[in-house]
RNA sequence: CGGGGUGUAGCGCAGCCUGGUAGCGCACCUGCCUUGGGCGCAGGGGGUCGCAGGUUCGAAUCCUGUCGCCCCGACCA
């Protein structure tokens, strides 16, 4: 492609809302274009890399045998509606009526439109399993996108859907699927972990999410040092202590904490440690009451584990403080387990605290040399907390270290969840019939671009990979204008390797070689050969590539060319 | 949805407090010049100041309403 007939446009300029270095650089690319909050064009330059992301998704699912199809992007009510979606989705679903008056939405996903399309098909465990994906256009009305293409409202996913007789067969293609994602992160190029999941909203069993690791992403990962561990901090477990709590050695004692309500206010005030300190959250109890959360002062609560505990409401809510005041009758930073009047669950950390301090249920007030089963009951304890860097890996193996990453595609097993919505069924090979388990296997293809370039840039721009740039290759040549011989050069080169079926980009804008360099490392072209009057005095061209900091000159034929680029 | 901010040329911004000819940089057009890291000089085009009301002789500027967008939080793929 000749730079003088393709609509580049490229900006020193930083646009003012962009925060991400990704969001920024496909800006000033000219990559993309903002239409409304979280809905963004492709231009031409950055349509060539997610048309190459998506190349490499599809050479994966097929090799994995996944068959690809195209579902529509509207979809009528009534097969959310049959699934109990249509309600439990909530704002983050588009809904709109046609001229009929009818409801329809914009798909966010699409489990009751494949599972609508099976039941019309499939009869027979014969025809089983078969997973069908597609790369297609999501609407998510997210309540607050930001970051570009990163977390927009309409974005580009590839979905697939599996159908299986059995949950052992689920369970192989799950294995499956976790394999081509693999590969497809690898051909990205990306540096990436597989962290288990809470499967949030979709629901079902098993899942694990694809995060690509990058310092602005929004996921917070738990992965161990020195073993395979690794989780989003959303679902990993917490295990409990493995020593036994100390024995009691301090008497219980009451102790003046005027306006003391934080944890780290008390903590410094009665200058004892944040894991000496046992603090209590009151929230909202399954069975319509309250319920208090005892956590050891230096933990967070886990709103996703506390939520699963059946004896607590979901989704979770912190009680009001006027229902705290009621129940206890004091304010919320000086609540404690000694007398406390609801029942209570303790977090197994705050379990085998010993000796410790915590509220005395009586406005500025604490207690401290507290025992479990001396001074109140002991706690029923279960995994309430949010793990913390340092602590044991689950697994055992090594200790937790966070990381931050980028959401770039999650595989779930799903189960019967839909299948039985949707009343899908198949008769087995003894004629009976039978539910298929499902799974569930998406990939953020846009936002993966996003990602690349989050891991894959410097000051001057972006750094594309081989597989998946927008052109590999871009000639810039110096006075083309001028000098007959760069222009013959330049266009040879140019000619024979367009011949040899290399993406090449021909900057023949009559730029500056200022202006040149600067765009072809902006929009991070990995190869660059220069042709100079200069170097074709030696019949030499000049070579670099993105990533070096020195240019070399090598052979000016279009070989020396196609073996760098090899 | 709660809190904060912002809307002036394609982009980045000043002007608003204290009402009186709408400006700067980049980009764009023309000419000359220049050609190894976003050249220089000269000339030029482009804005109903988000929208709707109001106050005033006069509103980008003051008042009211409304919409868009951004940030923080909560929430969530």
């Amino acid at each position: 492609m000749r730079l003088s007939k393709f609509p580049l446009h490229t900006t020193k300029e930083t646009p003012a809302d962009a925060e991400v270095v990704s969001h920024q650089l496909m800006l000033r690319a000219g990559y993309i274009r903002k239409l409304g909050a979280g809905l963004y064009s492709w231009l031409p330059i950055g349509l060539r890399v997610l048309q190459k992301i998506e190349a490499i998704v599809r050479e994966e699912m097929n090799r994995a045998g996944a068959v690809e199809v195209l579902m529509p992007s509207v979809h009528p009510a009534e097969l959310w509606q049959e699934s109990g979606r249509w309600q439990q989705m909530g704002d983050e679903m588009l809904r709109f009526k046609d001229r009929h008056h009818n409801d329809f939405a914009y798909g966010p996903t699409h489990e009751e439109v494949i599972c609508h399309h099976f039941r019309q098909d499939f009869r027979s465990y014969r025809q089983l399993p078969v997973n069908f994906y597609q790369i297609q256009t999501k609407f998510r009305d997210e309540r607050r996108p930001r970051f570009g293409v990163m977390r927009a409202r309409e974005f580009i996913m590839k979905d697939a859907y599996s159908f299986h007789t059995s949950k052992e067969d689920l369970a192989r293609e799950y294995q499956n699927m976790r394999e081509a994602y693999a590969r497809i992160f690898t051909r990205l190029g990306v540096d990436f972990r597989i962290v288990k999941a809470d499967s949030g909203n979709i629901g079902g069993s098993a899942s694990e999410e694809f995060h690509v690791l990058a310092g602005s992403g929004e996921d917070l990962l738990a992965v161990s040092d020195s073993g395979p561990y690794a989780a989003n901090v959303e679902a990993a477990e917490c295990q409990p202590a493995a020593h036994p709590r100390a024995a009691a050695a301090a008497a219980l004692e009451k102790v003046a904490t005027p306006g003391q309500k934080t944890c780290e206010q008390v903590s410094a005030f009665l200058k004892v440690p944040l894991t000496g300190k046992v603090k209590l959250l009151v929230v909202n109890a399954a069975d319509g009451g309250l319920i208090a959360i005892a956590l050891r002062g230096d933990h967070q609560l886990n709103e996703i584990k506390a939520a699963k505990h059946p004896k607590i409401a979901s989704p979770l809510t912190l009680a009001t403080p006027d229902a705290v005041q009621k129940a206890f009758g004091c304010e919320v930073g000086y609540l404690g387990p000694v007398g406390c009047p609801i029942p209570l669950i303790a977090d197994h950390a705050a379990a085998v605290v010993a000796d410790f301090v915590c509220g005395a249920n009586d406005n500025d007030h604490h207690l401290r040399g507290v025992n479990w089963g001396r001074d109140c009951a002991e706690p029923e304890a279960a995994d309430l907390r949010m793990v913390a860097e340092g602590d044991p890996s689950p697994d055992g193996v090594g200790t937790i270290k966070f990381y931050r990453g980028i959401e770039g595609g999650h595989i779930f097993q799903l189960g019967r969840k839909y299948s039985a919505a949707m009343s899908l069924s198949v008769l087995d090979d003894k004629g009976q019939s039978v539910v298929p388990e499902m799974g569930c296997y998406g990939i953020g293809v846009s936002r993966l671009a996003a990602a690349v370039i989050e891991q894959s840039h410097d000051a001057s721009g972006m750094i594309w990979p081989d597989g998946i740039a927008p052109y590999r290759v871009i000639l810039c040549p110096i006075g083309m204008d001028k000098s007959e011989t760069v222009r013959v050069a330049v266009e040879t080169l140019y000619g024979e390797l367009m011949a040899a079926g290399v993406d090449v980009l021909l900057d023949d804008r009559g730029n500056r070689p200022g202006a040149m360099f600067a765009d072809a490392d902006l929009i991070g072209v990995p190869h660059r050969v220069v042709i100079g009057d200069k170097g074709l005095a030696h019949q030499q061209y000049e070579y670099k590539h993105r990533r070096g900091d020195k240019a070399e000159m090598i052979p000016a034929t279009t070989a020396a060319v196609l073996e760098k680029l090899a």
